[in-house]
DNA sequence: TAAAATCTGTTGAATTTTCAACAAAATGGA
DNA sequence: TCCATTTTGTTGAAAATTCAACAGATTTTA
């Protein structure tokens, strides 16, 4: 477990929790490790909301689909970054969208359940622990926010450039990488991929844009 | 004060919380009423994320403009309800939404900053607040993904059955209300009204729902 | 390395949405 | 109650999206 200590301590789940009271809360917490291999569902929508997960190395995406098929891609969980934690929190039984792994990942699985019901043992730790969490989901919000901020718009072009600019400024720069290919990109702006290939050349024939594969510049 | 009783019993961010106790609470975090007109724009976008509301009556939607004019709306928020909750946990600055009042409305505002800076009078409670705050958010998070599910769907026919499928569940009944008129349906579709309509209308006639105004019934 | 599989950009046709305009119905205020 | 305003449903034209199909480029794997 010590070996996770340089990424664990980047999770926001643990702010301002010195690295032994960690490991002894880990401990307490049930914590495991688990491998996935790439294209994996970690969860599947319909299983019992029980875990939180904690990328530990690689990514994944946060999946929903339709009874007609598509796949709408809600969000891409980096290392460090937890996911599924506001299903159990607020109190479903099961979850109702799938978790992908989007390359080969090891993934930390903690009861829920052991953080919503405070143990005897180290309550000092605990109420950081929900006061982190709570930030953590109020952070989440944000993030769906800017989410419906993209999707809300009528247009391919109107949705692409919108997080375009999200993507910049999260990166602090004009130019960035995203985490989708073109076929996840259409998936998570809610479009068609052929029409999101013609805008995007389209922005950059009309030197609006510069971009390689997942490579994007603003002009 | 103590006439919303009945009301902020209710309230989630509530919860657990004994009467005698809760009003203590609500001195120690400074709460205080106002009311406002219809129409009125409680928060603005760009105002600091300073407070969180509590709808004590009427109630109040959640709505997001873009450069171009177009609006969005976010979420209705009932009586007993709260918002505004996500923007100072997650850190924000600033507020990226207008909360408007929908109907004349008494709001309950406490500083955001009295909740999740710890006081040493009343711990007792705080630890509880904090830890139902961390639900609401959740349950928000959820509400969030329901939205996104309605309006990831690509036609305006199949957004408007998911969204009436969402709201029949809500209700536990094949007949109910919907919170929105037909331009506030739209706006929370992220259709063209006309579209909406021309959609309930054939719906109704090849009898798969029933609707007049504000109420539907699934056949 | 070569073959197989996947990814990407392009095209044209079909479908859908948006937009503008209007009239009927419903609502609110004097 | 009556008038003004707002809401709603309908229509046709314009614009955009989706869909299917394909070829070139890239990546994977045997």
């Amino acid at each position: 477990m010590k070996k996770y200590s340089r990424i664990l301590k980047k999770c926001p789940l643990f702010d301002g929790i010195e690295e032994d009271d960690l490991f002894r809360m880990l401990n307490c917490l049930g914590a495991t490790v688990k491998s996935f291999d790439k294209k994996y569902a970690i969860f599947a929508e319909g299983d019992p909301a029980k875990y939180i997960g904690i990328v530990l190395s690689g990514s994944v995406q946060i999946i929903q689909n339709d009874y007609y098929g598509n796949r709408s891609i809600l969000s891409s969980i980096e290392s460090a970054q937890v996911f599924a934690e506001a299903f159990a929190c607020a109190g479903l039984s099961t979850i109702p969208v799938t978790v992908i792994a989007n390359e080969p990942c090891e993934i930390m699985l903690i009861d829920c359940n052991h953080i919503l019901q405070v143990c005897s043992n180290n309550c000092k730790f605990h109420n950081k622990l929900i006061f982190n969490l709570m930030k953590d989901i109020a952070v989440k919000t944000i993030i769906f926010h800017q989410k419906i901020d993209v999707i809300s718009k009528r247009s391919t072009r109107e949705k692409l450039v919108t997080y375009l600019f999200q993507q910049s400024k999260k990166a602090q720069s004009d130019s960035f990488d995203i985490p989708f290919n073109r076929q996840e990109l259409a998936d998570y702006l809610e479009v068609d991929r052929s029409g999101l290939s013609v805008e995007i050349s389209k922005l950059k024939k009309e030197g609006i844009i510069n971009n390689q594969k997942r490579h994007f510049v603003l002009l």
